[in-house]
DNA sequence: CGCGTGACGTATC
DNA sequence: AGATACGCCACGC
């Protein structure tokens, strides 16, 4: 296994359902990564077969670059952004009980 | 081993 | 609302 982390991490970011997003911060945190920069890290590396765009910042902006596509991906699966916020209140994904103990566990 | 860089976060001004 | 500072950790040079 090159990094249990690096699976984690992508486990997590597939377990994202369609219509949900989550927050780089959460999925470092599900994931049990050291860091939020490392969820970033790892889908610029790995996250070309992971739904990338239901992956948010903090405050509800995506990434700068892919903003505009991302937006408009989500756009597409029911997440309605007000031009540049999504509303994390309503779509951030609520991650279920077992999920979280068996990831931190383990 | 130090330094810069990065799809980040929080605090502060 | 913006910018800045620091922390955080992996990776390349």
């Amino acid at each position: 296994m090159d990094d249990v982390l690096h699976e984690r991490v992508r486990e997590i970011i597939e377990s994202v359902p369609a219509g949900t997003v989550a927050t780089y911060g959460d999925i470092a945190a599900l994931a049990g990564a050291p860091s939020p920069r490392m969820v970033g890290a790892i889908l610029a590396e790995d996250g070309h077969d992971l739904p990338w765009h239901r992956i948010l910042r903090a405050n509800g902006t995506p990434a700068p670059h892919l903003a505009h596509d991302q937006l408009e991906r989500l756009r597409a699966e029911g997440v309605l952004a007000d031009g540049q916020r999504v509303d994390l209140r309503k779509y951030r994904w609520k991650p279920e009980g077992e999920e979280e103990v068996e990831g931190l566990l383990f």
